[in-house]
DNA sequence: CTGAAAGCGCTTACAG
DNA sequence: CTGAAAGCGCTTACAG
C-alpha cells in the first residue's frame, strides 16, 4: 500500500458514486442502493484493504467517537488500575482513549480541557486517584462529563464512586459475625480521604454492636511501618483477638509480626484487609480475607454511563453510583480463641 | 461559550482575513504581517479564548500530533508503570497517545494498527508487558515505529529494552565483591522471559569469579511460595550466605522466611533483588538491595527517539538501546558472617 | 504586505 | 435508486 485508499478509489473500483459509497458503508444503504452495487462497494472497499480517515469522518461529523480522561497524581500515584478498565471498556464500545494529567488547579485543569476539546473529544471521564470531593472547573460544563472515584460536591456532574465506609463497616461486620469482642485497628494517614471512612465505617459498626472502639494504631502504609504498628497493638496489654487493615500492604506488616511474636493467623488471631488493588492480600497463606474495591466494575460502569449519554444523545438526570465493595474470602478469619 | 470559535471569528474581530490570522497563530508571521496586524489577532484570539480545531488542522497537514501505543496483557498484566511514564514524556513533548490492546497475534495487531492509522497518528510506539522478541506486522512498515521492552529479531525497527542479563550479573556482582562465595538462586519461572535472562546473568559472574552456580528454587512470582522456597533454600544441608531474588515478590518471602528461621538480614543473610517495578523492596527494613529496571528512563527514551524521528522529518538508522539497570543500594547486603 | 481560492476526505441534504 | 454539490475548519501556494 504506497497511498491509503480514499473512498473516492473504493467509489471508481465498484463504478458507483461517493456518496453510495459512504451510504453502504455506513449501513444507511437499505432501499438506496441497489444490492448489486452494496455488494460491488463491499467488494471494492474490501480488496483495497481501505478504512474512512477518521479525522476527514470526525470532522465533518462532529464525533470522534475519542473520550477525553483527566486524571492525576494522588499521594499513591495514578490511579493505573481504574484507567487501565476504563480503556478496556472503551475499546469494547468503539471508543478511544486520549489521557491528560492536569493537576487539580484551575489553570491546569482548563490547559488539559482545551487540549481535549480541540481534539474534539466527545466526551470526559475524570478519574480520581483517591476518592474525593472534585470541584469542576466551568468549562467543563460545555461537554458530558462522568467522575469516576470522585464526586461533586454540588451534585451537577454524574459520578461513580465506591462506598468506602460501608467497606469498613463490612470488614467489622465479618469480624462480630465470628465472635470477636476487642478488634484493633491499622490505619495509614487520614490524608488519603478513603481511610477515614473505613476508619468511622468500622466504628460504627462495633458500636453498634456495643462492642468497644477499635484501637487505633496508625502507621505509614509501607510493610515495615505495618510490622511496627502491629507489634505494638499485638503486645500491648488486653490486646485485641482481630486486626483490621485499612491497606493490604498493613496486612503483609500485620502477618510478619504475628509470625514474630508466634500467633497463627487465623487461630491466634484474625485479620481483614481493604483493598487499594494491590494485590498482596491473595500472596499470603492463609490468603487475608479482603473487602475489595471493585475498580473494575466502577471503571467499567462509568464508561458506560458516559458513552449511553453519547449514544442515545440525550441528557440524562445525573447519577451517582456508590458501588459495595464486596468480600474476597482468604482463610484469615476465624472466631477467637475461648483462652488468650 | 455558547459555540467554539473558530479562525473566521479571530479574522472578523481583528478585522484582518483567515489567511493572516493563520500565519500569525503558527509563528509565521515575521516578514509578512504588519505588528500592528500581529497584535490585533494574537489580542482577538485572546479574547475568543480560540484553540485551533484540531481535527481540521489535522486533516489539512496530515499531522495529527499523536501517537499510537500497541500494547497487551502479559503474564503479570499491562505495562502500567511503562504505560504512564511513555504517556509523561509525550505530553510533555506535545503529543497524545491513543493506545490500542493488541492480542500478539497477526490478526488483532492488524486490526488495532488499522483503528491506529486511519485516526493517521503521526507514529506508533509498540510497548511489551514483557522482555521479548517481537514480530513486526507487515502494516507497520508504512508508519515510523518504536518498541519499547521488546526487540525486532531482523533488527529492522529501533528499540529500547533493558539489560536484563547485565541486571542478574551485577546482582551477582555485589555479592561476590562482599566475599559471598555461596549464593542462592529465588526465581520464578522461565516463561517470562526476562528471568531466564537474569538467571544466567548470575550464573556467568560466578563462573566468572571460580565460583561454584547458585543452586536455583525455582517458585511461584508470589509472596507465600517466596516462603516456602527460600525455607528449603535455606534450611538445606550448607546453606548459601546470600539469596539473589529474580523479583522483590520473592524478596518478600526471603525476609520472611529468614525472620521465621531466626536469621537477620543482613548479619546472618545477605539478599539482592531484581526488580519488576512493584515498589515492594523499599518497604522492608532493612530496604532490600535492587537491580532495578529503569522503566521510566527507557520509556522517556522511547518516546523521544520516535518524536525526534518525527519533527527531524529523517528517516535515520534503526537503533537499538540497551539499559543498564542501575543498584539501588539498600541495607541487605553485607559480608557474610564467617562461622556459621 | 494581504486576501481569495483550492483542497485535505469525509457525510448529507437535495435534485433528478 | 443515483450523483453533483456544499461544507466541516483548517493551511498553503499564489496572484495582486
Amino acid at each position: 500500500m504506497s497511498r491509503k485508499s480514499t473512498a473516492q478509489d473504493v467509489a471508481d473500483l465498484a463504478g458507483v458514486s461517493r456518496s453510495a459509497v459512504s451510504l453502504v458503508l455506513n449501513g444507511r444503504a437499505s432501499g438506496a442502493i441497489s444490492a448489486a452495487k452494496q455488494k460491488a462497494v463491499l467488494d471494492a472497499a474490501r480488496r483495497l484493504e481501505y478504512s474512512p480517515n477518521m479525522v476527514a469522518k470526525s470532522l465533518r461529523t462532529s464525533r470522534t467517537h475519542i473520550l477525553g480522561v483527566l486524571t492525576w497524581r494522588g499521594l499513591a500515584g495514578l490511579p493505573l488500575p481504574l484507567l487501565a478498565s476504563t480503556l478496556e471498556t472503551s475499546l469494547h464500545a468503539g471508543y478511544q482513549l486520549l489521557k491528560m494529567y492536569a493537576e487539580p488547579t484551575e489553570l491546569d485543569q482548563r490547559r488539559a480541557l482545551g487540549t481535549l476539546t480541540s481534539r474534539l473529544v466527545d466526551g470526559i471521564l475524570v478519574i480520581s486517584p483517591e476518592l474525593c470531593e472534585y470541584h469542576a472547573v466551568e468549562a467543563l460544563s460545555a461537554v458530558p462529563v462522568v467522575l469516576l472515584n470522585c464526586v461533586d460536591p454540588s451534585r451537577l456532574l454524574s459520578s461513580v464512586a465506591p462506598d468506602e465506609e460501608a467497606a469498613g463497616a463490612r470488614a467489622g461486620e465479618l469480624l462480630i459475625e465470628r465472635g470477636h469482642r476487642s478488634v484493633g485497628l491499622l490505619r495509614g494517614s487520614l490524608s488519603h480521604h478513603q481511610t477515614g471512612q473505613r476508619a468511622y465505617g468500622l466504628q460504627r459498626v462495633l458500636l453498634a454492636a456495643g462492642l468497644p472502639p477499635a484501637v487505633p494504631q496508625v502507621s505509614e502504609v509501607r510493610i515495615d511501618a505495618g510490622i511496627a504498628a502491629a507489634t505494638a497493638l499485638l503486645t500491648a496489654a488486653d490486646p485485641p483477638t482481630a486486626l483490621v487493615c485499612t491497606n493490604e500492604r498493613l496486612a503483609v506488616g500485620a502477618f510478619f509480626a504475628a509470625a514474630a511474636l508466634g500467633l497463627r493467623v487465623p487461630e491466634d488471631l484474625s485479620v481483614v484487609s481493604l483493598d487499594d488493588r494491590e494485590q498482596l492480600a491473595g500472596q499470603l497463606s492463609p490468603a487475608v480475607t479482603l473487602v475489595s474495591r471493585p475498580d473494575d466494575q466502577m471503571a467499567a460502569q462509568a464508561a458506560e454511563l458516559l458513552i449511553e449519554r453519547l449514544e442515545s444523545g440525550t441528557d440524562p438526570a445525573t447519577q451517582h453510583y456508590s458501588f459495595v465493595c464486596p468480600v474476597v474470602e482468604g482463610g484469615s478469619v476465624a472466631a477467637p480463641a475461648v483462652v488468650r
